[in-house]
DNA sequence: CACTATTGTGAGCAATAGCTCAGCTCTTTG
DNA sequence: CAAAGAGCTGAGCTATTGCTCACAATAGTG
């Protein structure tokens, strides 16, 4: 088996628009084959076979199989544009709403394909590189987060970095749960809960 | 690779105490060949090797790998004995410290070895017949917590049940996350402010 | 002490999967 | 159209790992 932090950049850039499809065929197969039957069973023959071209050229544009993986998790992490915090309205009284919107992103990025997000998130070794990129991009988002907290004028918690922190995973984990695990009960329940925890612990008072 | 859907029961039940003995020479080893190695790279040899048994003792006690972490993860919920309801505090202005003994035991359950926890939470491979359990169990605490918040007088939510599953997945959560991958900033912040956005959900009011 | 049952051993088998490479086909270019 | 480079092929090499089994050692028993 391979070690995790070997180079996960292909070893050719495509030049040829032939080229560039293939590399598209084979990420497109391997999201389906890995969706399927999971990271370890997800073989790169299986992916070379369902994208109909030979294993060869898979290892042409990837130098392994982390790196088929890694590049489909960076698309997924490049895909959650974020609604921009400019467009959300943050006068008093508005605060449920602006975290209801914040959900209902959460729940747009994993309605693609939540079976390959499982995996993604759940079964993917992670590699130091693939890491340092989700971690700079969480930073990210917790940032935007933050100042949006800062603004809003409902807004009272102690500590607001990790305030914002902990509403950024929570909603995060939860959606994910809520989309990879379908439950028993309405959808809408557990949204509206999951908006009342994070709308009432922003709100504060007492 | 095996099927993880195999029978996950050992082949022979030991008899003497020698045996007993081996038995949990495995298990300690794989506790520490997993925590340092994960999952795939936790080789049944290696475990074996530091067990300073032979590879065939292994597979006298454990049909196969999968069942060496089948048994550490039951073990880890089985020891997760959880604070008895009937000890808590149930009256009225006392929800926060009720919500702090809930966060606090989330974290005693995941002090004994955080990167092992890791491994089972995020890398092993779950069998039907293990998922069964751990879903039960899970059910087990939910349903303690929800009688635990129907009982106390403060607590004001829509759904109850809901309620009580989203605290437990989401005290679960967190607190392995910040166990697992420990942050920069003082745990007592983040652990105060969890306790805040609980408490103000199950507080609710306007 | 002899006999049986239990436990322990470890070389090596079988299966599998990641990946290579020598040579082919297709596209571009002058 | 021909040469050169880009892209593609797939049989099979290499390496690893889960696991078996024939045998040895130890513990229990009368």
């Amino acid at each position: 088996m391979p070690s995790a932090d070997r180079r996960l950049q292909p070893r050719r850039k495509p030049r040829q628009v032939r080229a560039e499809l293939t590399r598209e065929r084979i990420l497109t197969a391997a999201a389906h084959v890995f969706a399927e039957h999971g990271y370890a069973a997800g073989t790169t023959n299986r992916i070379a076979e369902r994208a109909r071209i030979s294993i060869g050229s898979l290892y042409q544009y990837f130098p392994n199989k982390d790196a088929v993986l890694a590049e489909l998790l960076v698309r997924h992490i490049d895909r959650g544009t974020w609604t921009q915090a400019d467009q959300l309205d943050l006068s008093a009284g508005t605060l449920e709403a602006t975290v209801r919107a914040l959900v209902r992103d959460a729940i747009d990025n994993h309605n693609d394909d939540p079976q390959l997000l499982r995996i993604m998130i759940e079964e993917a070794p992670v590699s130091q590189e693939l890491l340092d990129t989700m971690v700079r991009h969480e930073r990210n988002r917790v940032g935007q987060v933050r100042d949006l907290l800062a603004r809003h004028p409902d807004v009272h918690v102690q500590d607001l970095d990790t305030a914002a922190e902990l509403i950024v995973f929570t909603v995060e984990t939860n959606t994910h749960k809520l989309m990879a695990y379908p439950r028993t009960g309405r959808v809408e329940t557990f949204e509206n809960e999951l908006v009342d925890m994070v709308t009432r612990y922003l709100r504060g008072g007492r």
